[in-house]
DNA sequence: ATGTTTGTACAGTTTTAACTTTACGTACGA
DNA sequence: TCGTACGTAAAGTTAAAACTGTACAAACAT
């Protein structure tokens, strides 16, 4: 499945124990993400694969069924980590990872975090409409009141948090964090004047 | 455990079917954060109780044993979610929130993204070592050179990637992340005409 | 000291999630 | 028209985690 096969078992074993330890890494890593450590490690494969991978091929290396490949080459494409691509002889699905991992951070976040963020300041609208109109509602009794704005203060206090968040996330969505926080880092000590806006793929 | 005691029922019924959407709504946003739902749960009840609250208390009121608590306030504990806080009359621990969102957030980045990344950034390391001597070792035949110029070349986008990973964390720690990203949202007036290239002086 | 209270380790139970096997719908080639 | 290959839904199994009850060590009061 790959191009380990011209090399004395020496070599390929070297090649083979280097991959390993750095698949390994990034499957133990992907639990940030939330995602499980086999899922994980079948991203890392993919990552070192030259060229798309199918379901059965994955199966074979991975040693899992083929069912758990396709949930979990859904669960990558869902997160934007890997593409369905087409191969022109086969009938069969072909994958293949998305490498820009900058991209695929961002990704995350416009996946998974706005959706979460979103949901939260609509219920915490919905609960400050509420309180607001029992306010009114209830204008005579001052301890009630003290209490009502005390529950106000609390979800305003969270609701401006998720208005910053989603300005983050929109930063990471339109390209603007690596404005701010730029990819490659500042030279410590020349001033570059004009700063390479992306890195070429690789 | 609350001050809801001297009103209607009408009244505090509606106060707390209001709390409990917003808690409801924090503890289903907490999985972002690894957390499981009830202690999600626990961590919005504790939001919104007006001082801080026994172990005792939380078991009563989230209707689970007093282990559980316990472990569930070690988990917000490790995550700076919540602190242990003396009570000068009782013999029991007393927990209260951080209310600071913000900080809650960089914390949350400092404390498990930092760890992952700097524990990847290491095996990619000794893989990287590994692979330049290979380089070196074999030095006459040009296929495995290729090879290893193609893994070498994926590790190293790797790590520029975590390279960058690490900056943004390290912009959170120290705070930098809220001048990149202010916390107030700027006016919509003045559209941001410039980029400030002077970096913060911090 | 002795007795109580409080937090948590530990072992056991239940619930949930991961994974596999089987089976089936769809698309393609003859 | 079959028949075959492919991906995935559904049901079943196994592994993991969340949660509980018991028991015990530490801290305090008397």
């Amino acid at each position: 499945m790959n191009d380990l096969s011209g090399f004395t078992t020496e070599q390929s074993q070297k090649i083979q124990k280097n991959r390993e330890r750095v698949i390994d890494s990034i499957g133990k890593n992907m639990d940030l993400y939330g995602i499980t450590l086999s899922i994980g490690h079948l991203y890392g494969y993919m990552y070192f694969n030259n060229g798309p991978v199918t379901l059965d091929e994955l199966s074979k290396t991975m040693g899992m069924s083929k069912t758990s490949m396709s949930t979990g080459v859904r669960t990558l494409m869902d997160l934007k980590m890997i593409d369905k691509v087409w191969g022109k002889g086969t009938r069969k699905d072909l994958y293949e990872v998305e490498p820009d991992w900058y991209q695929n951070f961002s990704d995350f976040f416009s996946i998974k975090w706005r959706k979460a963020v979103e949901g939260n300041m609509n219920a915490l609208n919905k609960s400050l409409v509420e309180l607001r109109h029992m306010k009114k509602e209830y204008e005579e009794s001052p301890e009630l009141q003290a209490v009502l704005e005390a529950d106000e203060a609390k979800i305003a206090h969270a609701m401006d948090y998720y208005k910053w968040l989603l300005r983050l996330i929109e930063a990471m969505e339109t390209g603007k964090i690596f404005e701010l926080i730029p990819k490659e880092p500042r030279e410590p000590a020349s001033q570059e004047a004009g700063r390479p806006e992306h890195d070429g793929k690789e």
